[in-house]
DNA sequence: GCAAAAGTGTTCGAACTACACCCATGA
DNA sequence: TCATGGGTGTAGTTCGAACACTTTTGC
């Protein structure tokens, strides 16, 4: 917890560097024993959860600030981003602003303005990231998707806004490189399409489909020490990953 | 051409009531002859073209703004319109900046200072447009997406993005009723889709394939005058294709 | 009657669905 | 040896691509 002293310089530096009325919020997603996860933040001394987030340095490009921030909250460097929609509610942010108006003048306070935020969602993996609190928050840490927190300000929109969008994007994108480790099996690789999807697919169909996207290397080893027939490993194609990642999946029309 | 004392109010009342740092761009495509169209301003004295845009006031949901914005350039009221990016590159403005940036000092041009702009396409029946320039331009008028003008800033960059948005939602979401008259023959709508793809359908199959998404009526009547065959005329079925809107063409996975 | 546009199939193959069977492993 | 998970195969169906024939209309 900052103190009020604390408070004020940080908010005579924001005005200075930061661009005012714009803000960057960040739905982290990883996958982990067979669960969605959601990078979240709990606010300092109340049930409050929200979702990484911060502002664009006054000569910076935003991707570059999505980059800065995420680094600064897990620790790694290019992180997998995307733009999905901008939240420009004008009250959108009044929660955030009580919480910490009546602390200094308003001409000092860099929160008391509005804010319209640029969201982005990030595909990581699981076990590169070490979530780091900021100034406001007590924890950093991974929610599951189906055990959420209570939500600050309108960050459930946010991250619903981010599940849907990469629910729809799994119809015309390879999925998997940024949040699966280097080496995976059909199974492992199956049950986070299932997790994002929330629903069961079809053992055969689903790796018929996959493999026929030419984006997966099988390999020779298997994975052992599993309690049944043991699994091929696969690593992704990079150069058609990336390649359908330009081009998508399906062409349509 | 504004005076400079004009532009001083301008600017003056400008830094008053909109946000700082936050703009609007607006790619509007009509649909007319068979062409598709997108609605462009030319600069005042200047060969170079630039698209709809506008400022947010200061407690305004963006959505409202948009929606302002175009209800100025194009005298209708309830516009179909899809957010699809934010651009937000420092020197994005910097043209801009410059034509202005003499006229006035700094702390009262509002014009001098970097925007983050969000990008909104929007779908539009032709005939319904009243094209009107703004303050800074001589000329507002429908341009032919195949014979394009000298794009000012990154206009160019956004009128493009907004074209693969279209193209890539045209796989998923119904698309014509913002576009096309009440009333139209099948061959009107596949030249629609024929134009935004920049390629040829095969007639039968296009008729087959949009019948099955189940968002048109036949109509009883059929176009007469034509030189040949009298096509029938249908119209969109309103619920099926609100329905088909929010829950997508296809389900992919 | 002829050219051009529009209505209406049909065929073929690819892709997706829904299944069944066999194999490996640890308990 | 058996329950469980994983590898692989197949029949039926649907969907899209390619293509042909007929009908209407103005000249």
């Amino acid at each position: 917890m900052l103190t009020k002293q604390e408070l004020e310089e940080f908010w005579a530096e924001a005005s200075e560097i930061y661009l005012n009325h714009v803000s960057i919020d960040c739905v982290v997603f990883g996958f982990h024993e067979g669960q969605m996860k959601v990078l979240m933040l709990k606010s300092n001394n109340e049930e409050a959860w929200y979702l990484p987030g911060g502002f664009v340095l006054k000569k910076e490009p935003i991707e570059k600030a999505a980059d800065r921030i995420l680094k600064v909250r897990t620790g790694i460097d290019k992180i997998f981003l995307q733009q999905f929609r901008v939240f420009g509610d004008p009250d959108r942010s009044k929660i955030h602003n009580d919480m910490y108006r009546d602390m200094l003048p308003k001409e000092q306070n860099f929160f008391d303005q509005r804010f319209i935020s640029i969201g982005y969602y990030a595909l990581v993996d699981f076990f590169n990231v070490t979530p780091t609190p900021d100034d406001f928050s007590e924890l950093c840490t991974w929610r599951d998707l189906n055990d959420l927190p209570k939500f600050q300000l309108d960050h459930r929109l946010i991250f619903e806004t981010a599940l849907d969008t990469l629910r729809l994007q799994l119809n015309y994108q390879p999925i998997g490189y940024n949040l699966m480790p280097k080496e995976f099996t059909m199974p492992e690789l199956q049950k986070l399409y299932e997790t994002i999807l929330d629903k069961k697919l079809d053992r055969r169909n689903f790796q018929r489909r996959i493999l026929g996207f030419g984006i997966l290397n099988k390999l020779e080893q298997t994975r052992k020490g599993g309690a049944h027939k043991a699994p091929y490993l696969y690593s992704f194609n990079l150069e058609n990953y990336q390649a359908a990642l330009k081009e998508g999946l399906k062409s349509g029309w």
